[in-house]
DNA sequence: TTATATTAAGACAAATAAGTCTTATATTGA
DNA sequence: TCAATATAAGACTTATTTGTCTTAATATAA
């Protein structure tokens, strides 16, 4: 897997808010849309925990709290996101795991496998929150994880 | 993660067996590899059992027993390997796990992530035992991982 | 100022991945 | 045939990720 689920639950979740916020400052209750996206809770109210420690969101305690967009959507990147929750290392580690591999010592994918990653990050800062949420309007895109029912 | 530490093992043992077979059927025994690799030799038997399974390799028992390829290595690719061992989800998943993402009703990085995780493959699928092995020697690349020592 | 609603924090539990160990099975060579 | 050597198989342990629950802290509004 490429991201961590709780790294595919941050964007979602992040899309989210951009997707209901209409103005500054506009407060979104995780209650609310973990209802909607069919995420656990306690599990997403961790994962945007880590959003508001790396300044992507704000946080609010109390009657009309939630979290909101720390800037304008078009200020933040999916590799803003990903980095916060996944750290940096997807996008600098060896495919192939060997410590040290480089241009001198290079593993025998490392040609390859660098430019494909530099690919890949460049995706991820070329997708603002603003026009992804815009795309998410537009084509109406699905946001929402299956709701789990029981296995029977 | 992109590959499985047990993929990317794999990848590491299969380069090996290649770099030591001048010949066919020419068996590698498990545990000089694994000593050579610093990778677990009781992992590795389970990883290469993957690859036998998925006549990748195939094995022998008893004294001068071990694994040997199981066709020419410019028939073998990392594409084959990635596959018996990880499956074959990397190539076909969606990056934020929306299950029924597609072109009908893509996510957000539907369009991005089909091309990036098309090109993955092509490389995979590229790179061959026998010419990845071939630059393992003439490039002198390592393949072993660093000895784990005690950690002060 | 107090009750209520909401996020923060951290302990705990479950699921999965990684790694280890033991026993069974097959092959070789004396 | 028998002892030694190697992989196969699967039980078991440990580490990491994912998910749940409880309590603390904070903001709102009556």
């Amino acid at each position: 897997m490429v991201l961590s689920k709780a790294c595919t639950y941050g964007i979602l979740a992040s899309l989210y808010v951009a997707r209901e916020t209409h103005q500054e400052n506009e407060f979104v209750s995780i209650r609310q849309m973990s209802d909607e996206l069919n995420i656990s809770f306690h599990f997403l109210t961790k994962i945007l925990q880590k959003l508001t420690k790396s300044n992507i969101l704000i946080s609010l305690k109390g009657p009309k709290g939630g979290v909101a967009l720390s800037r304008p959507p078009k200020l933040i990147t999916m590799l803003d996101i990903v980095i916060a929750i996944d750290g940096p290392d997807l996008f600098s580690e060896c495919l192939l795991g060997l410590p040290g591999c480089g241009s001198q010592k290079p593993c025998p994918v490392h040609e390859q496998w660098t430019a494909a990653r530099e690919d890949l990050r460049i995706m991820f800062q070329g997708k603002t929150l603003a026009d992804t949420s815009h795309d998410v309007e537009a084509l109406n895109l699905r946001l929402s994880l299956p709701k789990m029912e029981n296995k029977w």
